[in-house]
DNA sequence: GCCTGCGGTAGACAGTGTCAACTGGTGATT
DNA sequence: AATCACCAGTTGACACTGTCTACCGCAGGC
């Protein structure tokens, strides 16, 4: 009887009309950025009415927090997923490479989690931690490489610190067209990835080169 | 006659409209950041009707572009301003340290030039100047440095971009309060600054460290 | 003396987040 | 079995936003 409704999209069809709202929220922020992300738009889109989500989300704020949650888990199984390597300085450096990669190819996810206006990261603690536990992965990382000359004065989580500030540093910058503006020639941008890198590496003091 | 009235702010002395609204949109942004500014409350607090902005601006992005651009002014001008030194290496180092706090006792305008959705620099460009003047300032700094082994085949341009991203990642990682909620101590980001400089110089090659 | 333009006002419109009241159905209690 | 409470969803309002359009007064140039 009621087969013939053309709702706007599919009729939510179980009780997860959260989850829907999530990807939706992914999918608007994706196609008209992220501070035109309206719960109206949203469930306009889900054919329910501009109240419905609030039924699952307390605030805007909450489901930004939810879609920013996701974006860390993302983040963190792709840090995972690099090619992985027994030799830990080796390692590392894939890992660098995972991160920057995946900055340029998820920029939406990046974005999402490090430049966007986030909703109070301590009124909503279930999101950050997953960040904590991205970052752990370079901590990780960083302790598992082979002692250096400084390494029993230095903790790790500076190192990480430090490394992590590269890296997310470098991938902001890149990701706004900053530098473009800059007047940086492409060929040069092509090669920054690879140069940093290079440049964390003499700073952490490759072994290849103390040696 | 008409002194009595209790205009909620100062009736904007001369035809300065413009420029009144610049410094109160500063002021809206200080109180109550950045996404919350509407042309409307400045508009309320200069006491002109809600419309009268738009006569000096066409958009509400055009005034955050002129925000924008003094935050960028004021950044170069903080740089420029920094503790000189005769030699490269330290006067280098001294612009680090004026980069890193500047970030942390300006977290707004920091915040402005950096960390905001900015309205599309392609659309501002005189924005855009400004910012390239504060990055030339780094390229400058960076090519006074010593000749080092590499300074051949190696632009100033792309250490000027590896020491960039290292300290606006540091300094926009210490910014968010993420830090705190990644449970590293406060003592360690004290050293913080300090450390990231100290591995920057390494990885550039230190030169009492070469030699 | 007119007329044009500029800085300012006032009113409207389509959006938004959020609050409040209402509704229909389902599961548990009595 | 009847009742009650609750829960997902609806509708309607409110205050707020940016922006469009029309209006008004007054300066200066012809």
């Amino acid at each position: 009887m009621t087969t013939g409704k053309p709702k706007p999209k599919r009729p939510h069809s179980e009780q997860d009309l959260r989850e829907a709202c999530v990807e939706e929220a992914f999918r608007v922020i994706g196609e008209s950025g992220i501070d035109s992300l309206s719960l109206r738009e949203v469930a306009r889109r889900l054919g329910v009415s501009h109240q419905a989500p609030y039924k699952h989300f307390p605030s805007r704020d909450h489901i930004l927090a939810e879609v920013v949650r996701r974006a860390y888990m993302n983040f963190a199984g792709y840090l995972e997923a690099r090619p992985r390597s027994a030799d830990p300085e080796e390692d590392l450096g894939n890992m660098g490479r995972a991160y920057l990669q995946y900055a340029r190819e998820h920029p939406l996810h990046y974005t999402l989690m490090f430049e966007t206006k986030k909703p109070d990261p301590a009124a909503h603690p279930e999101m950050m931690q997953q960040a904590k536990y991205a970052f752990s992965l370079l901590t990780e990382g960083l302790k598992r490489l082979p002692h250096r000359h400084d390494s029993a004065r230095i903790p790790a989580e500076l190192d990480a610190l430090y490394v992590w500030s590269c890296l997310h540093g470098l991938a902001s910058v890149m990701k706004g067209q900053a530098l473009h503006t800059l007047s940086m020639p492409d060929a040069m941008l092509e090669q920054a990835d690879a140069f940093v890198l290079y440049r964390i590496g003499t700073a952490l003091g490759r072994p290849d080169e103390t040696a």
